[in-house]
DNA sequence: AGACGCTGTTAAGCTACCTTAACAGTATTG
DNA sequence: CAATACTGTTAAGGTAGCTTAACAGCGTCT
């Protein structure tokens, strides 16, 4: 299968992430979760509720019986508490590391928390409690690429580690953007 | 808007993303796109190409005429070449950086390429750039933060920086997961 | 010109995820 | 032990993005 069609066989949407985080937080927060609060917290219809709990039942995610609780499964909760740390160790990397402000970071982070491997959030963690950690190394670090360039001054093929013929720089940024060389 | 809903509002879709590079990419190796052959190349039936192009064509993003050849509009181009740019950032930052296994870093990088803002994507350029520089911070740094530790060895609450009342590490890990301290 | 073969479009149908409107089940309260 | 109020489900409908099957337009070759 094509890589990027991966993409609808992922073992949970965007939508059951988030229902499944929500499911998790009002378990956690009030002691059950129940289709009314599901709805409110997500701000979709009950009936949206209704229909998407099928769908998680029959994936074996969560239990639900007709005008009950949702408890999740296991491998539900697994998947909550995924994609939760997933979000979480994001969030940190974008602001702390990146300085992305909080709001694009925030964003940013709940389009793809369910989006990433573990093996990238494992690594992004380490990378990121390095950076922060008190190693005279990583201070350093810090303060050397707190200053490094904010833009590529050199558009000269080859001029820059990272672009190939193209600043890579200048199409991300450029509003309307360029064709790029194959690569 | 709930953060969470802003998902389905992206200018373009994950699959959108991928007609735009094709034709651009197509555009660029034969001189023209046509249906058959973005067809050919996204692996999905002629008949999902014809109807996808007129999604793109309703957002002016493409320009297609019955039995003609795709062009990008300029609108298009750009949502294009960002995307790539994106994704080759993507894919050298998870690789080289994090030293994620390339099959891994494709796939997440094409999952996320057009989720993520262009914000980030420059700030992951330069962070990628100047880690892999040949500053002599930037080369103790890369010494350093190859030995730095891969596992949580204290899960004592607090022991971890980037922790809190859970290691973040284990719950990434954990097949089955466990539920996440409340944010 | 006309027949054949290729390319592209339409039609119908499917899944996912949402909506509103109407209905059913549960719980509270007089 | 009802009447009422709340909660939850069903039904029907919409968009996005795919599928297959049937059909239409184009181009080439004799």
């Amino acid at each position: 299968m094509e890589i990027w069609k991966r993409y609808s066989e992922k073992e949970v949407s965007h939508s059951m992430a988030h229902y499944l985080q929500t499911v998790a937080l009002l378990k956690a927060e009030k002691g059950h979760a129940r289709v009314g609060d599901i709805a409110e917290h997500l701000r979709v219809s009950k009936s949206g509720v209704t229909s998407m709990l099928r769908s998680l039942e029959k994936r074996g995610l969560v239990h639900h019986e007709r005008y009950g609780c949702v408890e999740l499964t296991q491998e539900g909760a697994g998947f909550a508490t995924r994609t939760e740390s997933s979000r979480i160790v994001l969030s940190m990397f974008l602001t702390e590391i990146l300085g992305i402000p909080e709001d694009v970071a925030t964003e940013d982070a709940c389009m793809i928390e369910h989006l990433v491997s573990p093996e990238v959030a494992i690594e992004l963690l380490r990378l990121t409690t390095f950076m922060r950690s008190r190693h005279p190394t990583a201070a350093k670090f810090r303060e050397a690429y707190r200053n490094s360039p904010r833009s590529c001054k050199d558009h000269a093929p080859g001029a820059c580690d990272s672009c190939g013929a193209t600043c890579l720089r200048d199409s991300l940024e450029s509003p309307l953007g360029r064709a790029l060389p194959t690569l």
